[in-house]
Parts: structure tokens; sequence; C-alpha cells
DNA sequence: AAAGGCACCAACCGCACGTGC
DNA sequence: TGCACGTGCGGTTGGTGCCTT
């Protein structure tokens, strides 16, 4: 047997909701609140599947929605969080708060797509349409972990002492104690234009972070990956790597282990919200981002565990 | 004024994942 | 352990309105 369809296709509404059907169903959440979206419909008196009832609640009903045109600086936040993210609208969406993934994912396909191809840019790849054949040659250079490293969301520009006049350069962030622990956190550089690579006589690592200014941002595209660290090196990341945001080196905010600012907690599965900045719920309402938060607050005792928790930008 | 093309966006659909039994 | 269920996500579709011819 398999799986019973969410509704009774033949007794639902489909297509655009009317007045009163939004009525109900604010009405009704006002009452019960949200969830229980597949007993909702019935007990609104809505000839709507659950799946409908939820998608426009939270798509065009919800009081704290932002109505209106996306401003310039929404427009840029949203470039660069897809160029760390990709495709993930509802992480995009938690940045931006009052716009949701649906919007998000519509205003891409309708204008970013296109503002960008006007840039030259490939809203993909986040490279320059032309820049493909440049990456053919990139040079990959590894950064020992003591190197600083910034929150990603924030991160848009690296100089990096290596970088040479390559079009493209490989940044892997290693541990300099262990070098099976590669690949943990990489990121591509693409240098686009006569942008002139910095050199920090500061740092030791050869790699500083810093905030770039938009004409900086306009100079790289910036390409990063990240991947999840195995249970097999968890203990040692968090006691090993330490990070550090240039900029923000005099002014000390609350500090977290990376492991437990990507992931949450490991018995409980990756909160990916939590380690984009999300101190509460505000963006995700899953267990990992309470325990994760909890945690929190008794691991940045431990001065070893130097990863930073950056606010969310614009929250 | 009518027809066709296009852009926009709300809504739908299928799938994946987490949870409880 | 496996199954059913509830929920959320990302891709796609279809309706509507505007613009051009």
């Amino acid at each position: 047997m398999g799986r019973s369809p969410c509704c009774e296709k033949e007794h639902t509404n489909k297509g655009a909701w009317t007045k009163e059907e939004d009525e109900r169903l604010v009405n009704y959440i006002k009452l019960h609140g949200e969830g229980c979206w597949r007993s909702l419909p019935k007990a609104a008196g809505l000839l709507r599947c659950g799946k409908s009832c939820r998608l426009r609640w939270i798509n065009y009903l919800r009081p704290d929605l932002k109505r209106g045109n996306f401003t310039e600086e929404e427009d840029e936040l949203i470039i660069s969080l897809h160029s760390l993210l990709g495709n993930k609208w509802s992480l995009i969406a938690a940045r931006l708060p009052g716009r949701t993934d649906n919007e998000i994912k519509n205003y891409w396909n309708t204008h970013i797509k296109r503002k960008l191809y006007s840039r030259g840019i490939d809203p993909q790849t986040h490279r320059t349409i032309n820049a493909s054949s440049a990456t053919a040659t990139a040079t990959t250079t590894t950064v020992p972990s003591s190197a600083n490293v910034a929150d990603p969301l924030k991160l848009t520009t690296i100089t990096n002492k290596n970088m040479k006049n390559d079009s493209s350069t490989n940044i892997i962030i290693s541990n300099n104690n262990d070098n099976n622990i590669t690949n943990n956190i990489s990121f591509q550089l693409v240098k686009i234009g006569n942008d002139t690579v910095h050199e920090d006589s500061n740092s030791s690592s050869g790699v500083t972070i810093e905030e770039a200014s938009p004409h900086h941002h306009q100079q790289l595209n910036l390409e990063l990956s990240i991947g999840l660290p195995s249970h097999q090196y968890q203990n040692q990341l968090a006691s090993s790597s330490s990070v550090k945001l240039k900029h923000e080196q005099q002014e000390e905010p609350p500090r977290i282990n990376l492991y437990q600012q990507w992931c949450g907690n490991v018995s409980q599965g990756a909160c990916v919200c939590y380690g984009l900045g999300f101190q509460t719920n505000q963006a995700c309402c899953c267990r990992a981002m309470a325990t994760a938060a909890a945690t929190t607050v008794t691991k940045a005792a431990n001065e070893d565990d130097i990863f930073r928790f950056y606010r969310p930008m614009n929250v």
C-alpha cells in the first residue's frame, strides 16, 4: 500500500484563493495557531488541501510579511547569499525578514538573473560568463586553519599572500596539526579585472578576510563551498581550529564552536539556520537550533573554541 | 481595438526528511 | 526496523495583466 494522498483531490478547490477562503484561514489560525495542516482545512471549513493552506498562509497571509518591491540592499544580499548557498531559497529567505522563499525564488528568476546577465555574470556559477575557461588554470592553495576565516555570509573578500595573478585560486582551510583534516572548508576565489590582491603583513597565516567595500565585491567573484566536518574529526576541529574576522578583532562578540555553529547538535542533525547566525528560532523552528543555542552558552566559556558567532545582517 | 508575446507571481506537484508508532 | 504520516523544500505550471504590433 502506498502513501495516502495528502487530501481528497476530488473534493478540494484548486487555483486562486477567494477572499472568503483567506478570511476563514486567517481566523482559524488566529484562534488555533499554525500546525496540523492536514486537519486544518476540515476544521476551518475549507475545501482545500492542507498543503495549499500552509502555502497560502506562509507566502501570502502571514502578518509579518513585508510587501512591496525589493530594495537594492535586498538584491545584493540575495545575490551574495545565492553565491554561497545556491538555490536554497528557504535559507536565503531566513536572512531576509518578511520575505518568503517563494517570493525570493520568483524574484530571482524574473529579476536578478537578468540583472546578473547584464553584469556579465552567470547567475548559477556567479562567475563572469567568459571566465569559465579561466578556471581551468586555477591554482590551489592550502591555508592553515590558524588563518582568519569569517562568517561566510559576511565574507566578501579574501586576500591571500599566495594568490598570484591566476584567474582563479582555490583556498582550502585545513588543520596544521593533522593533514588528514582537509577539505573542511574550501573557497574558490576568482580574480576578475585588475583588482589588486593585497598583502597583509600582520597576518602570519598568509590569509586574511575582511569586510570589503562594494567596489571589492564587484571585483571579486567568490564561490564558496562548505562541507560539514565528519564525526571523525569534529573534536579535533573544535579544539585546534580557530577563525577570526579581521574587522571585528577589537570588539569581541560571543564565540561558539564551529561544529556547533554549522551542525547545531550532532545528535539532532544539522541546523544550517543556526549556522547562518540565527540565535533564536526566528528563522527555524527545529530543535537543533534550541539545542545548539543552549550548548553554545556553555561551550563559549572554552577559549579554545574560538569560533565566532555573528548576528545575521539586517536582522 | 484586437491579437500575440512576454513578464510576473501565486499556486501546485513531487520528493525528501524527520518523527512517532 | 519498517511503515505511515506530517511537514518543508525546490522546481514547475498556469492564470493574469501589461506591452507591442
